[in-house]
DNA sequence: AGCTCTTCCTGAAAGC
DNA sequence: TGCTTTCAGGAAGAGC
């Protein structure tokens, strides 16, 4: 499922691919796939792309047609995919969007999207930055080591909960957060709070580590992922406990890797990552 | 404030 | 074999 990362990846080949494009055509599939601004859709014919850049998980491109700049974001969701065509032949079922370009040798861009969780919106400035702002926290590649340390104080909630709470810390999700986790040996359940400065320290570093790695990587291809030109992402083989229950723990400890029940699976290694309470003399 | 529950949606996997 | 059920999972909103 793609995160920031996997949307990173994707927001780079475009820009590689199909910056400077003219749009010659935007074909809609479903019109409930758009979430925002689709009276806005013609706008869009003759505009060129000039733009593309990831906000925590999505991509947003930007056209501009006249002196004037529109854009589209992307949500992927769980399963929605920007996909490069070369040459246009009858698209698969949930294909939902497509916007047809000249100049470019990939013919078409395509929003793949089974689940449809994950939308498109139709923006111009102000509702980008309206949408923006309202929807999108620092950026985990962005924020400072003391804006981070800031956060974590400032909060009670669940470490794992506030690493993918998406208005605070944007484009991290259940994948990454396990593993940066794991790998800063912190409990998934731990009281943001709670966190020592040092153990906090080694979550920042972890935190962007990983995901620096992951986007060199291609990202994380499980399930369906790929990037938009059809490779798959790396990432996946570097995993230590997503998805690895019951598998020995990576460190060696003897411990195997455990699967929290009730809400949103977590895994981790109960020896490595226990919870703490910070001493407080 | 922060947690839990529900809804959205489909296809893979499990159950019978 | 073939049908039905369950479940995963990001985000938003409701309710506690």
């Amino acid at each position: 499922m793609p995160e920031l990362p996997e949307a990173e990846v994707a927001a780079r080949q475009l820009r590689e691919r199909v910056v400077g494009a003219i749009v010659s055509d935007c074909w809609v599939g479903r019109e409930d796939i758009v979430r925002e601004g689709l009276s806005s859709l013609a706008w869009y014919r003759r505009a060129r792309i000039s733009g593309v850049e990831r906000r925590g998980k999505s991509v947003i491109i930007t056209f501009l047609r006249e002196e004037q700049a529109r854009f589209l974001a992307a949500e992927l969701g769980m399963t929605g995919l920007l996909l490069f065509q070369r040459t246009p032949t009858k698209f698969p079922q949930h294909t939902h969007f497509i916007l047809r370009l000249e100049g470019t040798v990939e013919r078409e861009v395509r929003y793949w999207n089974p689940r449809r969780f994950g939308r498109l919106s139709l923006f111009d400035q102000a509702g980008l930055d309206q949408y923006v702002a309202r929807r999108f926290g620092h950026d985990p590649l962005v924020i400072s080591l003391n804006q981070f340390l800031e956060l974590l104080s400032s909060t009670r909630s669940r470490l794992k909960t506030l690493l993918m709470y998406q208005q605070v810390i944007a484009g991290i999700g259940n994948i990454y957060a396990n593993e940066i986790l794991f790998r800063a040996r912190l409990h998934p359940d731990q009281s943001a709070n709670q966190v020592g400065e040092e153990a906090a320290t080694r979550l920042y570093e972890m935190m962007g580590a990983v995901l620096r790695e992951a986007i060199t990587m291609g990202g994380s291809s499980v399930r369906d992922y790929f990037a938009p030109d059809g490779t798959e992402g790396q990432y996946k083989r570097r995993h230590l406990v997503y998805a690895k229950t019951g598998e020995p723990c990576p460190n060696v400890c003897g411990a195997t890797i455990r699967r929290s029940v009730g809400e949103r699976s977590s895994f981790y290694c109960p020896t490595c990552q226990r919870m703490r309470r910070r001493c407080v003399s």
